[in-house]
DNA sequence: TATTTTTACGCAACCGATTGCAATTGTTGT
DNA sequence: ACAACAATTGCAATCGGTTGCGTAAAAATA
């Protein structure tokens, strides 16, 4: 037992006094091979603790039956979502999924770019770094065929497949909900990125629904932060805070900015939703266990996760060089909690 | 551009005129290669865009430079912020870390296990999955040679790496902290695992301190999870709430179970830390959200990747087969914070 | 029984980088 | 000018599956 050599194809055709291409192809159930040499190949296989060789197959195939993940981080909720998704139906067709992460940074997405394709993934799944402002890096897969699927965080100018939310219209449902609940007078916190416009979008929808039920957009009620933390949140609300008149809402387009609003308005002695209602985005586990609920924009995060993870399984099979590489769009949906309603005034 | 085929060192070999031998060293500053060829390579070689295959590396060489991370899941904070750990330090060394999540399933894991093994990984990082009983299809690493470090959740009788905390005394730590905070009843949540033996220890080291300061050990007092999740802590923290008298604190070994508790104690009207005192594990950012703040215990999760892969390296650079499998336990400390807190009983 | 068709398996090249050893060129000493 | 040696580079095998093509044996057909 002791320093084992690993067993190959070669140990197994040595012992049945067989050529190694018999015992490749009975060990894939290949229609020329007979089933008794097939159970006999398995089952030896089996006793002599064989274990292929990803790299050999890999290098001769030029195909590795493994997704490639990079993203941010692991560590938001939104981005465990989706590798979750991407790893159910990764491995429903045997695909192995590796995971990448850029920390937001330009520099990390290009080397992990390289790294991915040094390793030769049959495909590619990415949620932009916020510093990312070009795509350079991905043409290597694009060029070599390798399919690419932007997931959330997309560039808008590139071509090949997208799975997002419409943001525009999450916004502007989101802004709705409040002015539904009685709000006149709604800030708004965003985020500047050139690629991933999709702070931008949200924005678009909140002016959008304001517009069209005649409230007037205000500058002084929208803030733009420099980075989506808890920090910079509470620094906005007291801003926001400070008005006057204060805001009597907020769509904060993530659930963190949301809570950071919640909890600054709770030390300020400000009651919300009375004096004050907040809608967040994401759906984030924390929405739900904050006090009071958070409202919030769910975010499909698995499907997309699921969607983006069959469209390169799909591609691969196929392996037609289609040039319509669509943009898929899932939903979004309000989930109206505790922290934007107005119910509550009814009670007291 | 279109459908460019990778680019290989026997291309570059052909346009210097040169070997593949000669390029293979210079890319990688051979001492035998003079610098102007090293020079003249590396300037093709960036020209024609080439990028080395790991695959075809991998199979000669045997060796990957890859790390297999094998967790229950990436969507704990703990477990993202171990990743994260891990991943600082092998970005330094060169590493490549690839993710794969059990889902605390024994069959998973055992899929995931020999899914490392095929892709040849350096060495392997794991921390086991609930379920999991034995630990036989983690030999095929250690027969052969590939370092092995198990992380936090880690089986008792196996000789090899382990980096760990000292949950005995965490949890005498975190118990002595509420006796000194004036508790004299004391409830604690545990779970059952047989391998991952960490809630055992933390429970022992709960019933030591409590004996220490003469506290009666009550056996209503100590609950028995199926499972660490929001709804089964809120299931106990109910039952907890109904007895009488009422404990009056609750040492809960992770800070989900924490916040479910608090929460649950809120609904019920019972003032925390007034009237219940609490002290969770792990410091979750949402300890620090929750309203009161969570006091809780401390674990170094990114300390604990980053010693984790640091031994996978430096094992891989020696390659000598030490027999000396050390365990490495890392420091937790108790973060005291309003949940827990006496002082606010002379404030009012 | 002779011939065609299936069935089952073997041969050998191949994927791309690595590396021990041989070979070539250049340099120094006498 | 020539041996001795150092500095460079080339040759060819190797890692372990995969696969197109060829062939022998078994089965089907004439």
């Amino acid at each position: 037992m002791e320093e084992n050599k690993h067993v190959t194809i070669y140990d197994i055709a040595e012992r049945l006094n067989l050529a190694t291409s018999t015992i490749s192809r009975a060990l894939k159930d290949h229609h020329t091979i007979s089933d008794k040499t097939i159970k006999k190949v398995k089952k030896t296989a089996e006793e002599m603790g064989f274990v292929p060789n990803t790299l050999a197959a890999g290098l001769r195939g030029n195909k590795t039956k493994t997704i490639g993940v990079l993203i941010p981080t692991v560590t938001q909720p939104f981005l465990s979502s989706l590798i979750s998704g991407i790893e159910i139906t990764a491995q429903k067709s045997d695909y192995t999924v590796i995971i990448m992460q850029s920390h937001d940074s330009y520099e990390e997405e290009v080397n992990m770019a390289k790294s991915l394709y040094s390793n030769r993934v049959s495909g590619v799944i990415c949620s932009l770094a916020m510093e990312t402002r070009d795509t350079a890096h991905f043409h290597q897969f694009s060029n070599n065929n390798i399919p690419l699927v932007f997931v959330d965080r997309v560039p808008k100018d590139y071509n090949t497949f997208r799975v997002v939310i419409d943001n525009y219209s999450a916004g502007y449902k989101a802004t709705k909900h409040l002015i539904e609940q009685g709000c006149i007078r709604i800030a708004h916190l965003t985020a500047g990125s050139e690629l991933g416009n999709l702070y931008n979008e949200r924005k678009r929808g909140y002016i959008e629904a304001l517009k069209d039920h005649n409230i007037p957009v205000e500058e002084e009620l929208i803030i733009s932060l420099n980075s989506v933390t808890y920090e910079d949140g509470v620094k906005a609300s007291n801003t926001l805070f400070d008005l006057k008149p204060m805001p009597d809402g907020l769509f904060a387009p993530g659930d963190i900015l949301a809570v950071s609003a919640v909890q600054t308005a709770k030390k300020r002695g400000i009651k919300v939703p009375e004096e004050f209602k907040v809608i967040g985005f994401n759906n984030d586990p924390i929405s739900q266990i904050i006090d009071p609920n958070l409202s919030t924009i769910t975010h499909p995060a698995e499907k997309m996760g699921k969607a983006a993870a069959e469209i390169i399984i799909k591609n691969l099979k196929s392996s037609k060089n289609d040039d319509a590489k669509e943009i898929t769009f899932l939903n979004t949906e309000v989930l109206a909690r505790e922290s934007s309603s107005n119910e509550l005034l009814k009670d007291i």
